[in-house]
DNA sequence: ATGACGTCCTGCCTGC
DNA sequence: TGCAGGCAGGACGTCA
């Protein structure tokens, strides 16, 4: 699924791709994809405006367009960009085409739960709430020592919830929590209030490591995610619990094991993990 | 404010 | 082979 290491993969191939083009036509294959404004607005809103750079925030995927408008696509569970000649035809799952001077975009979606945003100048787009409140990236200069054990101190939720939190770790999701928690050794159903100042900041450590790693692999490919060429990205090579539930443990040899924790299926490993 | 849990959505996998 | 049912899970709403 989309995390951060895959929108930024997602963000770097389309800034070189399309930044400079013109948007000159567009097409709408499943209204409720369209958060805002109206499925009916959202086409002539956009056609004719040029694409001044392609930025992320977190999860979220942000084209910047002129005459000061903002398209933020948030990709959930399945979805995926591709970028396809002009004349292809609709791929399988596409929910919003849109047409540039010598490409086009799919917004692909098989799920339907991702949601295309347009943010006309300094408007608040009401179900775009998430998008104002989050925290700090795990790799940027703010995700401190002092940072994390803030947000962590007092809470008594479990470690994997939390950090699941785009308030606290802005653009964590499922598979790099998990990996992050192995690395630094501590047990995901952990208590967040009685984790010692040592562990905060292993977990500091290997979350800005884990978050590099995958992008650097141009992301996890374990499920729908694909890159914009339609090309995996290969940092499900490199997990050591992610989907490996029942295997043995690359450092150990013990099984891993899965359990829900806040309705999130958690792997970890029973031994290394304490 | 916090934490637990239900809901959305639909392709895919499992089991009968 | 075919079908029903369960599962996956990010964000958000609800409830205690």
């Amino acid at each position: 699924m989309p995390e951060l290491p895959e929108v930024e993969t997602i963000k770097r191939e389309l800034r070189r791709k399309i930044r400079g083009q013109r948007i000159v036509g567009c097409s709408i294959q499943r209204k409720d994809i369209i958060a805002h404004p109206s499925a009916a607005a959202f086409c002539p809103s956009i056609t004719g405006e040029l694409i001044i750079d392609v930025e992320r925030n977190a999860k979220y995927l942000i084209v910047q367009l002129s005459n000061n408008k903002r398209l933020v696509f948030h990709l959930r569970l399945s979805g995926t960009i591709v970028v396809s000649p002009l004349n292809s035809t609709l791929e399988r799952f596409t929910r919003l085409a849109i047409q540039l001077n010598d490409c086009q975009l799919f917004f692909k979606e098989p799920r339907a739960l991702g949601r295309v945003y347009l943010i006309d100048g300094n408007e608040l787009v009401p179900t775009l709430k998430g998008f104002y409140r989050l925290g700090c990236e795990p790799i940027s200069d703010g995700f401190t020592f002092d940072y994390l054990k803030a947000k962590l101190k007092r809470r008594k939720a479990r470690i994997k919830s939390l950090l699941l939190d785009q308030n606290i770790c802005a653009g964590m999701g499922n598979i790099y929590s998990d990996e992050a928690l192995f690395r630094a050794g501590i047990r995901p159903m952990r208590r967040a209030n009685r984790m010692t100042d040592k562990e905060i900041k292993k977990l500091q450590q290997t979350l800005k490591d884990v978050i590099r790693d995958g992008i650097t692999n141009f992301g996890t490919s374990v499920s729908d995610y694909k890159r914009t060429d339609g090309k995996e990205g290969s940092f499900q090579k490199m997990l050591h619990v992610y989907g490996r539930e029942g295997e043995p443990c690359r450092k150990c040899g013990s099984k891993i094991a899965l359990k829900k924790i806040g309705n999130r299926g958690t792997r970890y490993c029973p031994k290394c993990q304490t």
